[in-house]
DNA sequence: ATCCCGAGGG
DNA sequence: CCCTCTGGAT
């Protein structure tokens, strides 16, 4: 096989992305949230979890804890019952009040803006804070890979790599960064939808022509 | 590299 | 049963 050249592989791109944003007109997180606060919270409970089970807990959570100077002071254990379903409820309950400390204590109870912030918060990486800073601020600054947009990056031959932060880098070569943020729930929303990590139905994909690795 | 951890699908 | 789900900290 032929290794496709840069100019080509940037055209195949713009050409999946336009298709797919037509395709998923509605893409968005779907994360259930009202500020940059509950986005928080919300992202850091969807580690290894679908979007679905953290809406199920969030609703009650926001209730009890409406911002980060309620939560800092909450009981742990409150907190665990209310997260447990999601999975790892230790660490996400330790980590949610860790994260409301250092935002009123460091950050006068406001969400910080910047990467470099954002990923000192407990429990908060470089997926979770580019989460944050694209759909709670509206800045592009760099591509939420997750484990689907990491399947469907390394499928369409947009990467080879298996590190998230090396997938990342190719992403934001191959796409102009006012698409970074759009880029990701399109990804997400195909994944899920039709580029299944087990069963892809490659038969009714909409990009499956410009795909490497289409089984049609 | 390994641990944290629950729930649903195939 | 095994795999997967918007990962992060050690």
């Amino acid at each position: 096989m032929s290794r496709e050249s840069a100019g080509k592989k940037k055209e195949r791109a713009g050409r999946i992305f336009e298709q797919l944003r037509e395709e998923y007109p509605e893409a968005r997180v779907a994360l259930d949230h009202g500020n940059p606060y509950e986005l928080t919270v919300a992202t850091i409970l969807s580690a290894q979890c679908t979007d679905k089970r953290v809406n199920q807990v969030t609703p009650e959570l926001f209730r009890r804890f409406p911002d980060p100077e309620a939560l800092a002071e909450a009981r742990l254990e409150e907190v665990e019952e209310l997260v447990h379903s999601t999975g790892f409820f230790r660490n996400k309950a330790r980590n949610l009040i860790g994260m409301a400390e250092r935002v009123v204590e460091r950050h006068a109870g406001e969400i910080p803006r910047s990467m470099e912030e954002l990923v000192r918060l407990p429990g908060v990486g470089r997926k979770t804070a580019n989460v944050i800073l694209g759909n709670a601020f509206g800045i592009d600054e760099g591509v939420v890979v997750d484990t689907h947009v990491k399947r469907l990056s390394r499928r369409l031959g947009f990467t080879r790599n298996d590190d998230p932060v090396k997938v990342e880098r190719d992403l934001m070569r191959l796409f102009e960064r006012e698409r970074w943020t759009l880029l990701a729930h399109l990804f997400i929303w195909h994944g899920r939808a039709v580029c299944a990590a087990r069963k892809p139905k490659c038969e009714a994909c909409v990009v499956a022509a410009w795909c490497p690795s289409s089984r049609v």
